[in-house]
RNA sequence: GCGGAUGUGGUGAAAUUGGUAGACACGCUAGACUUAGGAUCUAGUGCUUCGCGGCUUGUGGGUUCGAGUCCCUCCAUCCGCACCA
């Protein structure tokens, strides 16, 4: 074999590892560079082709910043706490840790036959006891935070346990789902067990009964952000709602933070509107309806309340706490039926069934806060208990719904604003003007918008106000594979571990099940007790390890703290994240949180973790279906390696197709790819394998090619068109094969530019050519214009605007020069007719205007 | 329904700033060398026409001397969210 692709990969891969060739310094003066992939879970089937696509173009662009002289930190690691390890336990018994480790080897081996530069010696794993310590350390440092919104931060809980000492809750605003109200006595005079309750409410992670969805099949909860369409993401397995006493985590109090820092970070925009629409920010104004007998008040959210002359009616989610006691006897009967109508309903069907209209009447009335009037109060499913305040002030008139519902039982649909249409169906138009209400009336949508809600407040009824679709997330795992949540229960009293006595570290148990009474594995330990008071059973979700991996690499061995401050100070964060589009509303949105958490307590400078996102493509299988166990169909790269090498799979994966775009594996044209790399190869090589190169000067068609090449692949990497690179290569192989090009001087500055492509090679080549040390601590060669000289670039000539000609002009021919030859031209000296022009305006590469 | 993205040959796709559409590669056709070819090399290859020429970037319009690119309309596909008030 001409190229034998097999013996040089070993060979340099073994070259690298030995002189630790990628390793990045801590404390260096030269500019830093981070670029990082989403560390793999890994499962027991290995890598497939698909996964190594973004791995492979993060690596082209870490070498390619090695070459321009950045210090670039690209690290690699294991996201190994996670379901399938601790399922094939509960089958075989095999301890997870076990299974997880013979997973990291196989990944390690497939990792490194690819040939990637990144810094082994700051691996990290999430399911290792010297990383989930820090886990377990940031978990306690969120228990003992609340966040203040007078300063828009989170602060150490003691601060919070003065205020209440010396004020009490006067004066305080932080954010919290209770409203607890008390003076400084009273505070005084309670209970530890009390105190320690209040202050669970303000904790950032804390435990609450709360409505969490349960996944009887995996005998665990799940957060929202694993579900998909009703079923768990994770087997397709039903989900129910029940109330549950779970660790959380108050992401809401950085939903506001959370939104605004997407304006600084170069994401695509879909992921921005992925979060933003998760984050879900309504702004309006909530409104307290009173009942027609004055006992009872309905709050409402609204984003319209310009539209609130148009309410004809209320509607109450059939869940709401107040349908009970405001139910008429008349209407009992129906309001019950229609109650366990509901509840019969599942999600799924209620998802399928939305146009649905059912609905009962209560036979209470609510009184217009402006009118008086008397508002029908009706249920309705179509009102979700669990958004805003579960229940809504129905304007028919605007909105769809309410229409829909007002249609179907006959009810009032007064318009509001100019040029509605009540008969043909709701209209939330924006542009008219307001009419049919009071003092509201002729004024736009926006001053009536702002108008109302200061009458709202004048009124005392109710004031403006935001609203977020952003839960909570729910924190506790009913599973044995993932971080033990270090906290245990004195009295009752829910206390954290010490945290020099971290990490807390996962028991051995018998069996990976509940316990008999339900309880998660944990409890099944022998002595899962600190001090004698039983530990918290459950244990952390798979995003916690990942929220903050990031750091860890920055100083990957460090014992006395995360990392350490000089480490945290020169690194930041990460300048460039490559991973897939699907944890937009999960690892993405989680390590923003902890990132802008641990800012706030004064561990980090930044508060983005992830500074530019490029979102790689799935690899499909060929038949276009998403590669899988399951369908058979995974194509591994082992095979692919073992047949062209690393250098073609990694060619192949970037020129497939845009990087960011999903695209079907094509065996077929993988050979085009490796037929170049031969083809470049023999360039440089006689009949019988000898190095060939000659000590010539360059030729001028020679040069050309070249700098067309360094032009081209140095602005392809800098915007990620790494499919257009390959074929830079490409072409320029062609020419030189054409011009029977093998000298010295066009083969160096190629080597280095091909090395972040398919480095193995390029270091052959390179030591080839007499070089000791790896081609990858090189300079990449400079573009320079002037060998492109003979290329010549179109510019339109245009007369007073009007396009006359196209010249063809040299690319680097400087202004006035362009101008000089444009008027000699003699086709503008015929349209000029021997008249002087007034002005010559010459727009560099792009047009010349004539003013006569 | 709302939001985001994408539509270019037989296929994957190029076209950087509005300036020769289809680079590069696959596939296909013909040929050369071969006992052989799934090796290598050469030529051809958007559609249409014998040819001159005409047509061509999902549809229909607009702006412009000039539009794949900018603006509007509609259509299709993919993704995210979804009785979110």
């Amino acid at each position: 074999m001409d190229y034998n692709f097999s013996e040089i990969e070993q060979k340099w891969q073994a070259f690298w590892q030995e002189n630790k060739t990628f390793a990045a310094e801590n404390k260096s003066q030269q500019a830093k560079y981070y670029v990082l992939d989403m560390f793999p879970y890994p499962s027991g089937a290995g890598l497939h082709v698909g996964h190594p696509l973004g791995y492979i173009a993060s690596d082209i662009y870490s070498r390619y910043k090695r070459h321009l002289g950045f210090n670039v930190l690209h690290p690699m690691g294991y996201d190994s706490f996670g379901l399938p390890a601790e399922q094939y336990a509960i089958q075989t018994g095999q301890h997870p840790k076990i299974t997880t480790e013979e997973n990291i080897a196989t990944y390690r081996r497939q990792l490194d036959q690819i040939g990637f530069s990144f810094d082994w010696d700051r691996e990290v794993r999430t399911s290792s006891p010297e990383y989930y310590k820090w886990t377990q350390w940031i978990f306690i440092q969120l228990f003992n935070s609340w966040y203040n919104k007078k300063t828009d931060k989170a602060e150490d809980l003691n601060s919070l346990i003065e205020h209440f000492v010396k004020n009490g809750t006067a004066n305080l605003n932080a954010h919290s789902d209770s409203t607890h109200a008390f003076s400084a006595a009273d505070w005084a005079a309670k209970s530890e067990k009390e105190k320690s309750e209040i202050l669970m409410d303000y904790r950032l992670a804390f435990l609450a009964d709360s409505y969490v969805n349960w996944c009887p099949a995996l005998g665990t909860v799940l957060a929202n952000d694993e579900i998909k369409d009703g079923v768990s993401e994770r087997g397709g397995h039903p989900v129910e709602q029940k109330k549950m006493q779970q660790w959380s985590m108050r992401i809401t109090a950085y939903a506001d933070r959370l939104l605004k820092g997407l304006d600084k970070i170069d994401w695509s925009d879909a992921i921005k509107e992925i979060q933003r629409n998760w984050i879900g920010k309504s702004k309006g104004a909530a409104i307290a309806f009173n009942t027609e007998n004055r006992q009872h008040s309905i709050e409402v959210f609204t984003t319209r309340p310009d539209t609130i002359f148009g309410v004809s009616f209320m509607v109450l989610a059939p869940e709401h706490e107040l349908v009970a006691e405001l139910t008429t006897k008349d209407q009992q009967k129906e309001v019950e039926a229609y109650q366990k109508y509901a509840a019969s309903r599942s999600e799924r069907e209620r998802m399928t069934e939305v146009k649905k209209v059912s609905g009962a009447f209560t036979g209470a009335y609510a009184i217009h806060p402006f009118t008086g009037k008397k508002l029908p109060i009706w249920i309705g499913d179509y009102v979700l208990a669990g958004y805003g305040t579960g229940a809504v002030m129905a304007v028919p008139s605007g909105d769809q719904r309410d229409w829909d519902f007002a249609t179907h039982f006959n009810l009032e649909i007064p318009a509001v604003i100019e040029g509605q249409d009540v008969k043909e169906g709701a209209d939330d138009r924006k542009d008219g003007k307001i009419i049919n209400s009071d003092f509201l009336n002729e004024l736009s949508v926006k001053e009536a918008i702002s108008k109302a809600i200061k009458a709202i407040e004048e009124k005392a009824v109710g004031k403006g106000k935001t609203n977020f679709r952003l839960r909570d997330a729910v924190f506790s795992r009913q599973r044995y594979w993932g971080e033990p949540i270090p906290i245990y229960f004195e009295n009752g009293i829910a206390k954290a571990v010490p945290e020099d006595e971290l990490p807390l570290e996962l028991p051995e148990v018998d069996k990976y099940l509940p316990t008999e009474d339900g309880e998660p594995p944990l409890a099944r330990a022998e002595d899962w007790t600190y001090n004698g008071n039983p530990l918290e059973a459950s244990t952390m979700p798979g995003w916690a390890g990942s929220s903050w991996y990031l750091f860890r690499y920055m100083d990957a061995k460090r014992e006395n703290g995360f990392a350490d401050q000089e480490s945290l100070d020169y690194w930041k964060n990460v300048d460039l994240y490559f991973g897939g589009a699907e944890h937009a509303t999960g690892h993405l949105l989680y390590s923003r949180f902890w990132t802008k958490f641990l800012n706030d307590r004064g561990y980090l400078t930044v508060d983005e973790p992830f500074q530019k996102l490029i979102n790689q493509g799935m690899i499909l299988a060929e038949d276009g279906q998403k590669m899988s166990k399951r369908y058979g169909n995974v194509v591994n790269p082992d095979d692919v390696v073992a047949k062209y090498g690393a250098d073609t799979l990694r060619l192949f994966e970037m020129f497939l197709g845009p990087l960011e775009q999903s695209k079907p594996w094509d065996t077929g044209s993988i050979e085009g790819v490796h037929r170049f790399l031969r083809k470049f190869w023999r360039l440089y090589h006689d009949g019988d394998n000898h190095f060939k190169v000659s000590d010539e000067k360059a030729s001028s068609e020679e040069l050309k090619s070249l700098h067309k090449t360094i032009k081209k692949i140095r602005e392809d990497i800098e915007r990620f068109s790494f499919n257009t690179g390959v074929s830079a290569f490409m072409i320029c192989c062609n020419e030189l094969n054409e011009l029977k090009c093998n000298n010295r001087e066009i083969l160096e500055p190629l080597c280095i530019l091909i090395e972040p492509y398919a480095p193995h090679i390029a270091e052959e080549l390179w030591s080839k050519l007499g070089h000791q040390d790896s081609v990858s601590k090189v300079e990449f060669p400079e573009f320079n214009a002037s060998y492109l000289v003979e290329s010549n670039h179109k510019y339109p000539v245009s007369f007073n605007g009007k396009m006359r000609f196209m010249l063809e002009l040299p690319i680097d021919m400087g202004k006035d020069e362009i101008e000089k030859t444009v008027l000699e031209h003699e086709e503008a000296q015929k349209w000029l007719e021997g008249k002087t022009p007034k002005k010559v305006i010459v727009v560099p590469k792009k047009i010349v205007n004539v003013v006569v």
